[in-house]
DNA sequence: CTCTCTTGTCGGCCTTTCCGACAATTGAG
DNA sequence: CTCAATTGTCGGAAAGGCCGACAAGAGAG
């Protein structure tokens, strides 16, 4: 499982375009198809295709996801995913059949992308669909996936093992204030984050880590007080003010093989106030979602769904 | 002139390559050949090629600057090249006799790339050269020119006149202390940024403008004090602290036609410390320097002479 | 020269941010 | 339970940064 997820994702990235869906969700194929240039101090954004990157997403997805697999065929539930589209919509809910198309949809499933939003960092996946008219009578055993993301296999998609050095916090009223800096659990900065000099009185040292953007965030991380512990200081307030976080949100850090760090948030979840608040919401809504669906199977052409697996 | 540095620089940026040399320096060619994918919030390299970037290099390299034409033949005397790379070489000086070289070599300018040193903003040139030994005997009225960089016609190559909103200001020791913001002369606000709404009690707006590299810096401009002037507030402090800039040093800040804004630095000369503190000065110094130069007149291939218009 | 306009520097004050003190909480045994 | 390790919150202090006061300096007439 993961070794096919991450093939399907290099796949992605080395045929990497942009559609007119990435005008204000940021996609990893965009940032990464931005050539190697040398990039201005403060500046950069160029995630590399590593497996790094490939276990953020999934941390910040939450180790229960799941996902479809690339190659494999799924059945779509056009009634499902209208259900799931109006459970975000303003618009009234309409009828299904306003089209014209059958309960369950065959599809190979061409592509798995793993996305972020640009503005609130939501992780969300598109899956590429391409429908397989000729299998429209066969048995449903074994091949068979809902009209949104559950895996034939269940929950085996979270690269938990291959993920060695990380941790998630959930940020406390004390992280997130303007008074001071973030505290490090001890185990946490010990694994994740390079060895300080511990016979200095206040070692310290700088660290840069990449959000899911490919965006570098600096923090000095510095180990003092009395009793001594770990602490993000100079940069943490303004990384928490330009995410947005408040208490009870959680940050996580990621170490890769070579050291890198890489660094992702999620959300607590918040009392939805009935205004779809991401890109994905209105993507999947009305008129569009169920007509494209069936603008594909009529021209025998592939479809897009969108896919936020925390929600 | 003019027109023939633009459609010079206009060339280069086109085929727009980087070579070693730009490992670095942030040069013109590399930034621009990034493509217009969608860049992270706090991030943006791409300066375009439009004539306002010239004339802020050309601002930033001081008025009187003038380079050599594209086109043109030029003469390159490798004796004051190797006296220029001396000055600034912690080598022993060279005896030029170890070069089989002519006094005098006539070149074409193939090239001239306006460049910007992305450690410490500072501006040179790289100029590409073509020996011409058919030319080795005629007379040098007219066509001739320095070893590194005076250019024909004189002092004609700063493109004043088609700057019409600029302004230069040292700063001082407010302006660069962490106590307060920067002044801006009132001239300066009025004829370089947008006009703010007098009757207001404190009017304000954010400005935008990006430096050689490209990269975007924001400042608050508000008009108050009581006598009332302009200021540079939040933002700018960090552009001081970024840029390592102290009193004595200059900011410069330019309006394009659109109203688009770019600003650029142009350092105090300080005391020489003796080690060379940009990559120009290791290029151009031994054994690089006449090297280059034989083999090219030997291989009648082409050869690069870096030149810093400041020094 | 005088008068006006401009702008450099400062004190005041508020916010941000760094620090250790201390205590609440957690977890091992 | 007891004790030690961990870490959340706080007061204090230093630094950052916004404000107008004031006056030095520049320039016009």
């Amino acid at each position: 499982m993961e070794i096919d997820l991450n093939h399907a994702v290099t796949e992605v990235e080395k045929h990497a375009f942009c559609n007119g869906d990435c005008d204000k969700a940021s996609c990893v194929c965009c940032l990464s198809s931005s050539s190697s240039s040398s990039s201005a101090s403060n500046s950069s954004a160029s995630p590399d295709s590593s497996s790094i990157y490939l276990e953020l997403w999934h941390v910040c997805a939450g180790r229960l996801t799941s996902l479809p697999k690339k190659g494999n065929v799924v059945v779509y539930f056009p009634q499902g995913h209208l259900e799931q589209a109006a459970s975000s919509s303003p618009f009234p809910p309409m009828d299904i059949s306003t089209f014209d198309l059958p309960p369950q949809i065959f599809c190979r499933v061409v592509n798995v992308q793993l996305l972020a939003n640009k503005e609130n960092d939501e992780v969300y996946t598109q899956v590429t669909l391409l429908p397989q008219p000729e299998l429209a009578g066969i048995n449903l055993e074994g091949k068979e996936l809902e009209g949104l993301g559950v895996d034939e296999e269940g929950g085996g998609g979270s690269p938990t093992k291959s993920t060695p050095h990380m941790f998630c916090k959930t940020l406390t009223a004390s992280d997130t204030s303007t008074h001071g800096g973030f505290s490090v659990p001890r185990r946490a900065a010990e694994d994740c984050f390079p060895p300080l000099d511990y016979k200095q009185q206040r070692p310290s040292q700088e660290l840069v880590a990449k959000d899911l953007h490919g965006v570098e965030w600096r923090f000095r991380h510095i180990y003092r007080g009395q009793p001594r512990r770990h602490l993000l200081t100079t940069g943490w307030s303004i990384f928490v003010s330009q995410k947005n976080l408040v208490s009870g949100d959680a940050v996580l850090f990621l170490r890769g093989e070579g050291g890198e760090l890489r660094l992702g948030i999620r959300r607590a979840v918040r009392p939805r106030n009935g205004l779809p608040d991401s890109i994905i919401g209105n993507q999947n809504s009305y008129p569009n979602v169920l007509s494209l669906a069936a603008n594909a199977v009529a021209t025998k052409s592939m479809f897009h769904v969108f896919y936020s697996p925390r929600y």
